[in-house]
DNA sequence: AACCAGGCTGCGC
DNA sequence: GCGCAGCATGGT
């Protein structure tokens, strides 16, 4: 047996992977990842080939190792950045913190759930799907939906007693019918949304990198909005989980009302003007400050 | 069994 | 511009 390569990523201050990992395993069924005893075991694809991998930490230092695949300097590298992109470990939540613990009703946060980052969505094309797919369902279902989604579609890789997914790929998803997707209790409409994007994506007339070099948020958002089924919320979430802005509120969202109402910070949904006063004191830290408050609502 | 779900579109005013 | 029905189905 040949031993498993490690590799250690740096991490910033405020980081802990047991939070994130608690964000993770929050009892969804989640197709593309596996969780087990402390590590998340995820495959991942690189320019070439697949690579199974397997995050986990040891005495606050963050580790992966290659189980499966070529451990490449290109692939390892490949690794590093994309745990660094989607645990988002370049970011100091210092003023983050500092802003919550002068806020009496959340400053607990900075506390109970100290080192937990927003983790992202780093594929553009994954963020868009899984945000129409929970458009106005529970989550439950919308997981149940994506792992359809997923077996059918996605890509996977056999290893021990697991199948491992990819998220399926554009190309794959702009041939379907709406009748396929049907098949797997889409709804109409979310067919034709998917694959409307999925073409899109596959035709080249939206991809991540172009819609990163628009000058702001406001621009980003209408491009994102000209499709069919990618409204304001999807717009937020997407470019918070996937782009990382700083600053996207998506509303209208159910569990941002239920985090604030539970707060009692807002106690009806017709309060828009409240929600952005509440807002105002984390000017730059806006899609924290939601994730934080979606963590909250796990709470009994 | 009714009501809600990590919304969006299209229509009528 | 704003409000609202309709979507489509599972979860609680």
């Amino acid at each position: 047996m040949k031993p498993v390569p490690k590799f250690e990523v740096k991490t910033p201050k405020r980081f802990k992977f047991e939070e994130c990992l608690w964000f993770l395993d929050r009892n969804y069924d989640d197709c593309l990842l596996r969780i087990e005893k402390g590590s998340v075991f995820k495959l991942l694809k690189p320019k070439s080939g697949k690579l199974l991998v397997r995050i986990f930490s040891e005495k606050t230092k963050l580790y992966y190792e290659v189980i499966k695949g070529e451990p490449s300097q290109e692939n390892i590298l490949f690794l590093r950045d994309y745990i660094t992109e989607w645990f988002d470990l370049k970011r100091d939540l210092t003023p983050f913190y500092k802003i919550l613990n002068h806020d009496p009703s959340l400053s607990y946060m900075t506390k109970s759930y100290e080192g937990l980052r927003l983790i992202g969505i780093p594929d553009l094309f994954e963020a868009l799907s899984w945000c129409i797919i929970g458009q106005q369902i529970n989550l439950t279902f919308a997981y149940t939906l994506k792992k359809r989604l997923t077996e059918n579609y996605g890509e996977k890789l056999k290893f021990k007693d697991h199948t491992y997914y990819l998220f399926p790929k554009h190309s794959v998803l702009a041939d379907l019918t709406v009748d396929e997707l049907r098949k797997l209790q889409f709804s109409g409409k979310k067919a034709e949304y998917i694959i409307g994007i999925a073409k899109s994506f596959s035709e080249g007339k939206i991809n991540k990198n172009d819609l990163v070099s628009l000058p702001d948020l406001e621009s980003k958002q209408k491009f994102l909005t000209q499709w069919k089924g990618v409204g304001i919320w999807t717009a937020n979430y997407s470019l918070m989980k996937s782009l990382r802005e700083p600053s996207c509120i998506p509303y209208g969202d159910v569990g941002l009302w239920n985090a604030l109402e539970r707060h009692r910070i807002i106690q009806n949904r017709n309060e828009k003007e409240k929600l952005t006063e509440f807002f105002e004191p984390y000017k730059g830290w806006e899609s924290y400050l939601v994730f934080y408050l979606w963590r909250s609502l796990s709470e009994a």
